[in-house]
RNA sequence: GCAUUCGUAGCUCAACUGGAUAGAGCACCUCACUACGGAUGAGGAGGUUUGGGGUUCGAAUCCCUACGAGUGCACCA
């Protein structure tokens, strides 16, 4: 048992003794304690003032009495003041001794490990990238994918199986855009048609290109036709371009083999040119849907809802549902000439989900511009009576804002994810010139590019998570790619500050992960104060995964390995290790220093940032 | 207009979900063991938590309200 449930055990019967009747005493669960405030004596608080009215006691008096208690009972437990409601409590140097024992005995800093049994029982689906193939990633994505990433990292750290899915939205009138202009433009000089290989482009981009083209040669024909006369929001509609892909798009769904096969073509070199960017993030999927192949699924539903009354159907044969009750509107679910929508698809897709893995979850990582479209989602599942619609979740993340203002792809202000991804590295390569100094000489050119990408990424991915997913967030280019302070490379330093040291004790014949004596914790070798703070903080790791997991947050992750990289630094500025003369100190603080490394290597896993031997 | 999310130091973000004198980083100013890895550590300055009410022992957090910002309110996806 970890050190912070022990106290609370020990508190709670401290609780008990009070009553007169111990039943009424609240649960060890019940019992909620905080970090003692830095300018207060003491670990952890308890704080009194929710048992004034249950026992009629003074809040001081309560915290007296149970303090007492603790000292008198409990061997966690050395010293306790009272402020106010307040019970701080100070640990004697035993506890921290035996909460970092049981650490170093689990292997490695607690989180849990899967149990197989409940985890095949506990099957999520997460559902992130979701990309069109129209354009190459942007940063925008990255958010995205970076979010569902950790998120099933950190939902298979609490035992559950992930599935990690991407639904591709590959076909309809904006795909059939960059194929016409493709189409219309792609022609080179000599005749033949532009590739990747002939252009030196990725394919996404090579498409995007052409996305581009398309938009501009509609606006001049909306133009043309606006000078001639003809209203603007009509002139869109008939611009000669529009009705083109519009006719494409009906091709499209006839089966023309034509159009087929150059959509065919394009979506291969845009699947290749993703590819090419999830290799470079570390990002993969276990399952992709393609939307060509969904978006006809959900009108089987809609007839099930019909058939049970939950839908109705207008004179002009279109089916709606009234989510008046649950506080929404009236929805549309099927178009009177009997095609889908947006909303179709997803009934169709989600089923299609659920019966695919069984999962008893499902999360979609989905920009807060949907935030209403899940809303209305989940509660027609709900009301058709889905068994799944309770493990229904949209994990809603606020757009990134630009120093300059919004990004807007029709103005050319969005941040490339490829340039961004190389540029990060470059900058960690910088970064190295100027303060890596001799450590990096016997790497070789691939190790270091290899080490620069880590660096890169990190700074990104760490830039990315450690923020609140629901809020919006700015960009700023400069700070993405820092490695100083608040930052993914600051806790890559410490790792790798803490590797160095365990390579030197290990060529000096020390074992870094035997447990340390209990027999140490005595009066005249007291630990560092420093020592008492990371080792309280190891012991939070796994509660901080758990929460984590409880509210698809990875930003509490971030913030816990950057605190207890922080603490780590401060405890290696407070203390020796190796030049320390007492030898039962070293083998502590080895122990402790490898427990750190190996929980920063962990957490930082959960984030997909990896962590350097040396940098 | 209706719905919804957000508003915390000059800037970017925290605050264990209702607890003490609201914490970090950046930027600015000091300082540090001849550096077990200085991509470091310590300190200073910086706040009426957008304004105003309310709930209670106690509010950045919950409720109401005003203001400001984002997003959604298509038979687009």
């Amino acid at each position: 048992m970890d050190l912070q449930a022990s106290l609370k055990t020990a508190i709670q019967q401290a609780i008990q003794s009070l009553y007169t009747d111990p039943s009424a005493a609240p649960e060890p669960g019940e019992v909620l304690l905080q970090p003692t405030k830095k300018e207060f004596e003491g670990t952890y608080t308890y704080v009194t003032f929710p048992l004034t009215k249950p026992l009629r006691l003074s809040p001081v008096e309560i915290g007296q009495r149970l303090g007492n208690w603790l000292v008198a009972n409990s061997p966690l437990v050395r010293a306790f003041n009272v402020v106010q409601g307040f019970l701080n409590i100070s640990l004697a140097d035993i506890a921290y001794i035996q909460s970092l024992n049981a650490l170093i005995a689990d292997g490695v800093a607690g989180a849990q490990q899967p149990d197989t049994e409940a985890t095949q029982a506990n099957r999520v689906m997460v559902e992130f990238s979701s990309p069109n193939t129209n354009k190459p990633l942007h940063l925008g994505h990255l958010r995205n994918i970076f979010l569902g990433d950790s998120v099933s990292r950190i939902l298979a750290a609490n035992g559950y199986t992930v599935t990690k899915a991407c639904l591709v939205n590959d076909r309809g009138i904006h795909i059939c855009k960059s194929m016409l202009a493709y189409q219309k433009f792609g022609r080179q000089p000599n005749g033949t048609f532009e590739t990747p290989e002939s252009a030196g482009l990725k394919g996404d981009h090579l498409i995007g290109k052409y996305y581009v083209l398309f938009d501009k040669a509609y606006k001049a024909e909306v133009a043309e036709l606006v000078a001639g006369g003809m209203a603007e929001d009509e002139a869109a509609k008939k611009a000669p371009l529009m009705l083109q892909a519009q006719e494409m798009l009906l091709k499209w769904e006839q089966g023309d083999a034509e159009t087929v096969a150059l959509w065919e073509q394009l979506n291969a070199w845009v699947y290749a040119g993703f590819a090419e960017t999830y290799r470079k993030t570390g990002i993969s999927f276990d399952k992709t849907y393609y939307e060509s192949q969904t978006y006809l699924l959900g009108k089987d539903v809609v007839e099930e809802g019909l058939v049970k009354g939950i839908f109705y159907q207008k004179e002009d044969k279109s089916v709606w549902i009234d989510l008046t009750a649950e506080g929404l509107d009236h929805k549309l679910v099927l178009r009177g000439d009997g095609t889908s929508v947006y909303i179709t698809q997803d009934l169709g897709t989600t089923d299609l989900k659920f019966s695919d893995f069984h999962s008893n979850k499902s999360l979609w990582v989905v920009g807060n511009e949907q935030d209403y479209h899940f809303k209305v989602l989940f509660a027609i599942m709900k009301r058709l009576g889905r068994p799944y619609a309770e493990g229904c979740y949209h994990l809603s993340y606020g757009m990134v804002d630009l120093p300059s203002g919004k990004m807007k792809s029709r103005e050319g202000t969005v941040v490339d994810a490829d340039d961004l991804v190389d540029e990060v590295a470059a900058v960690a390569a910088q970064a190295a010139a100027d303060a890596a100094k001799g450590k990096l000489d016997e790497f070789s050119e691939a190790e270091k590019q290899d080490l620069f990408r880590l660096i890169g990424l990190g700074a990104l991915k760490y830039y990315l998570l450690k923020v609140d997913p629901q809020k919006r967030m700015l960009f700023n280019p400069a700070e993405s790619v820092d490695v100083h302070g608040h930052t993914g490379p600051f806790i890559q330093y410490v790792h790798a500050r803490i590797r160095s040291i365990m390579r030197k004790a290990e060529e000096a014949g020390l074992s870094t992960s035997v447990p340390a004596d209990e027999a140490t914790a005595t009066a005249d070798r007291p630990l560092h104060e420093t020592e008492q703070e990371v080792i309280v903080l190891l012991g939070q790791f796994a509660q901080s995964v758990a929460n984590a997991g409880r509210d698809y947050a990875p930003s509490y992750v971030a913030q816990y390995v950057y605190d207890l990289a922080k603490a780590y630094n401060r405890l290696f500025a407070d203390v020796s290790i190796l030049s320390e003369p007492d030898a039962a100190k070293t083998q502590l603080r080895l122990s402790l220093s490898a427990v750190v490394a190996e929980t920063i290597r962990k957490g930082m896993g959960l984030l997909g940032i990896e962590v350097p031997e040396k940098m």
